[in-house]
Formats: structure tokens, C-alpha cells, sequence
DNA sequence: ATGGCAGATTTATATGACAACCTGACAAAT
DNA sequence: ATTTGTCAGGTTGTCATATAAATCTGCCAT
């Protein structure tokens, strides 16, 4: 069935239509970086861009709206405009060409794993007394939702989101929400699209390990909820790779991911 | 001494000057969130928003190219703007409000280690040979620095990173370099200006606890690297912390961050 | 129904103008 | 000698208008 698998490839989104602003934006962006402008330094007056790149003030000034925007320039009115004090903070993307491929997944899942074990450890030595509380009601959360027959996909989150409160250090929920976004969607997908039959036991499973956790923290135990949250997230990862072997087989590698996009 | 301490309020740097197309684009984020536009929906058009809003279309252009730079909105020629398919994958900022404060150093250093602990542990078990050669190799890099009589700040970095990279996930060598951003700079200006006396003997004990980690790692000892990456970056925090405390009591607390500022 | 064409709509780009603001220099005042 | 006031030129911020290019919509002929 070449037809169908081609598909992937046809649908592909257009290229991004050629763009001035963008165009002009990532070449003031690559003038920066390469002539080493150090931050504070002035950038060229819009006249002189407009001059020396032969396009209207309109797209310059949109262009350095974006770097503006990106963190990267700060502009001064009748100043100038000015490489960012903290133009080496820019912020932090995952390194994806579009839509993360099965691979990248699993990348990110790692990230995230190496993130989540410590935070359990956090939860369980120093969290606070509401803070595990949190945790038990969403643990509560997914039992209820799992008793409806729900695949509880966001009580599942609101769990884990629980724990990385617990650590009191803000930017770890902060940090495990950007990722999120990332792996559940098309995670959740997969598991619901596919294997309705072994869906139950595998959930059942997850609750397990879930309640383990909790546990763990709820008694301060660090080393056993370092314990619990890494094998949880090992076996998350498992399934995963599983999952998205048998997937692999029929409908084709790399890009696939798009396929499984809603909408 | 009020009048002293009141001056670190009076002059400082005046509130960012009212900006139109700043204003505007947080305005349309903000409708985008409020309304819970959809992914795909229908930004209101140019024209409804010069009308509605009662500014230029100059402001309008520039905060609708901000939020493209986002990737918060896409737009099309002849069609109009929509919320990005991915809306919800926006880049991750650090939420820090200006420079960081000594807390927020110290949960960036605490979100450092969960990520690099991993890293030890993957770089241990699975880091390629070459991979560890060049941890090696950056290791003999801090020496040579150190016997220079330098505090090889930078040298210390790379042999970071080299255990990032030696995971074979290019996302954590990629956090990593994000992260080390907020943190180096600071550290490394109070380390270098504060005690001279000390720093040879907190030097030596770094490069002692960079030795046991590079030996595991290079051994395959996963439960040593955890162990002893664990510990160094332990000892890296509670430095900080200490060094926090005594320059805290000379120059203030919160944004004193601001005075070790170069330039 | 299908395809194509014309007109309307919308964004992209260009251009000119003025306001707000900054910088540096010089004069005036203390 | 230092500070303060003033001014001229330059730069970004905003506005307004016009044209080009892409897209959408509805009608029409086949």
C-alpha cells in the first residue's frame, strides 16, 4: 500500500511561504551572532537596514518587533536599537523540526523522566503537608476517572503535576508542563486509538505504580519514591517504544507523527 | 542610613516606556487564552482590530509579527491569522521576572541537577567510547586550567557538557547549555570576587569530585556516577548558598543581583 | 456536480509624514 | 569648575494611504 504511506509525505505542510520579515528578522538575528555583537551593542539605524537590504521600513520594523519579541534586541525610542543585555538567555525551544518524530519522543520522555525521579525525591524529603495532600486526591483523581472508564489521560497529569508542586522549587512544575505538551497528546492518541483489548490491564498497572508512589512520598520515603517514579517512567518509555513499533510496521517511520494529528 | 537604601528604589531603571505594540500583543494573547480560541481559529482581521482597538495598523502588524515569532499565531497571505496549530507549544522561559535572585539561582541549580544526574547515570551506561574520551579529555582540560591558576570556569562547562552529550539524547546537552546561561555568569563573578584566599582549596575539592565522576562514567558504574554527580552538584548548591549568605549581608537582599552586573 | 472566472476580502509590502525621544554640543547660570 | 538650560540633529514610535499578492466566495457555463 504505497498510496497510503506516501500520504504522510503529500500532506506535509507547505513550506512556510517565503516571508520577508521572517527573512530579514533571522539574518539581523545571524548578523548579531556572527559579527559577535556584544550585548548592549547597537544595531544598524533602520535607514541604514533599509538601504542595505533593499526592503521597506515596514518589514524591518516587523522584523525587529519579532527579535524584540524573541528577548534577542530591546529598541530605545530615538535611541536605537540595542543587542539584549541577556541576549544569551534566549528562550529554551526542544530541538525539533517540526512535529516530534517517535525517536524525539522518547528523547523527551527521558528529559522529563530525569526531572520527575528527582522530583518525587523532593516531594517525599521536604514537601509539604498540603502539598501531599494534593498529591493523594489526584491520585484519587485518576481512580475515579479509571472507575468511569476513562482512559484518565489528564488526571494522569494532574498527578505527576502534583508531585513536581510538592517540590516547592516552582520551576520544576513550570518545566514539566512545557514538556507535557509535548509527549501526552499524541501519547494518549496512540494508547486510545489502539490495543482497546489490553488498554485495561495496562492501566491497571499504571495505577499500581502510581500508588506506589504516592505512598512513597506521602511517608517521606525518598528512596523508594526515586525508585517508584524511575521504574513508572521506565515502563511509560517501554510502552511506549512498544507501541510505537507495532505502529511503525504498518504506517510508516519518521514523519508519521502527523498522521495522528486531530483537526 | 535610609537615605542610602532608599536609592536602590528611586533610581531604578524606570518602568519599560508604554509601548503600543507590546500592549497590543499581549492584549491579543490574552484574547486568545481568554476566549479559548481553538488551534486553527480565526484571528479578528486586521481592520476589526485598528477599528476595535483604536490604533494604527503599523501596531497591530508589529504585535501579530511578535506573536508569530512566538509561534502563538500563523498567518496567511489573502486569508488571515489564525492560532497556531501548535499554540500550546510555545518556548519555555525560565519564569523569572528580570535577573535572577539568589533563590531563583538556586532552584535553576536544583533543576540543573536532576537533569545532569540522569545524564551521569545514561553517560555510564550506555556513552559511546568516543563520547567518554572527550569527557576525559575535558576533564584534563580543568587541569590544565586549574595549574594555569585559572578558575576554569568555562572548562568546567565543557566537561558538563560532555557528559550531556555522552547520554547520546541531544535534549540534555541542549537543556543543559540553556540552563548554564542563567547560572554560570553569577557564579562565576562571585566566585572570582569574593574570597581569593579559599577559592584554591574549593577549587581542588571540585576537581576531586569531577575525578570521581569522570573514573564511574568512564567505568560503567551508573550507581556511582548517579552518586557522585549527585554529591558534587550537592556541594555546588550549598556553595552558593554559603557564598549567598555572606554577600547578602553586605550588599542586600532581593535584586541585588542587579549590582554584580557588568557594563 | 464540476471547473473556471470575476470580484471581494485579506495580508504583505512600500512610502511619506509627524510625534516622541535621545544624544551631544554649546551657552548660561550658579 | 560644575551644573543647568536650550537647541539641533538623529532615531524609533505611530499614523495614514496606496499598491501587490494571495486567498476566498459566489456565480456561471459546461
Amino acid at each position: 500500500m504505497p498510496k497510503h504511506s506516501d500520504a504522510g509525505l503529500v500532506l506535509q505542510p507547505v513550506a512556510p511561504p517565503r516571508n520577508l520579515s521572517r527573512e530579514i528578522a533571522e539574518r539581523i538575528a545571524a548578523h548579531i551572532a556572527g559579527a559577535k555583537l556584544a550585548p548592549g551593542a547597537k544595531l544598524p539605524t533602520e535607514q541604514e537596514m533599509v538601504a542595505a537590504m533593499g526592503v521597506s521600513r515596514t518589514v524591518v520594523r516587523e522584523a525587529v518587533a519579532a527579535l524584540r519579541a524573541d528577548g534577542l534586541v530591546v529598541t530605545r525610542q530615538g535611541a536605537g536599537a540595542f543587542v539584549a543585555p541577556d541576549a544569551d538567555r534566549r528562550p529554551f525551544r526542544l530541538a525539533l523540526d517540526g512535529l516530534p518524530s517517535i525517536a524525539e519522543v522518547l528523547e523527551i520522555m527521558e528529559l522529563r523522566a530525569s526531572v520527575e525521579v528527582e522530583a518525587a525525591v523532593l516531594a517525599a524529603s521536604r514537601g509539604s503537608a498540603k502539598a501531599r495532600r494534593r498529591i493523594a486526591q489526584a491520585l484519587a483523581g485518576i481512580d475515579k476517572a479509571l472507575r468511569r472508564g476513562e482512559a484518565a489521560i489528564e488526571e494522569d497529569f494532574a498527578f505527576h503535576r502534583a508531585i513536581a508542586a510538592a517540590t516547592g522549587n516552582p520551576q520544576f512544575p513550570h518545566f514539566l508542563e512545557y514538556l507535557g505538551r509535548f509527549i501526552i497528546p499524541r501519547q494518549s492518541i496512540r494508547v486510545a486509538a489502539h490495543r482497546p483489548e489490553g488498554q485495561r490491564a495496562y492501566l491497571e498497572t499504571f495505577q499500581r505504580e502510581h500508588v506506589a508512589i504516592c505512598e512513597s512520598i506521602l511517608a517521606g520515603d525518598a528512596e523508594r519514591a526515586r525508585d517508584a517514579m524511575r521504574q513508572h517512567l521506565g515502563n511509560s518509555q517501554a510502552r511506549y517504544r512498544r507501541l510505537a513499533a507495532e505502529a511503525g510496521g504498518l504506517a510508516g517511520r519518521k514523519k508519521q507523527a502527523y498522521l495522528s494529528r486531530p483537526g
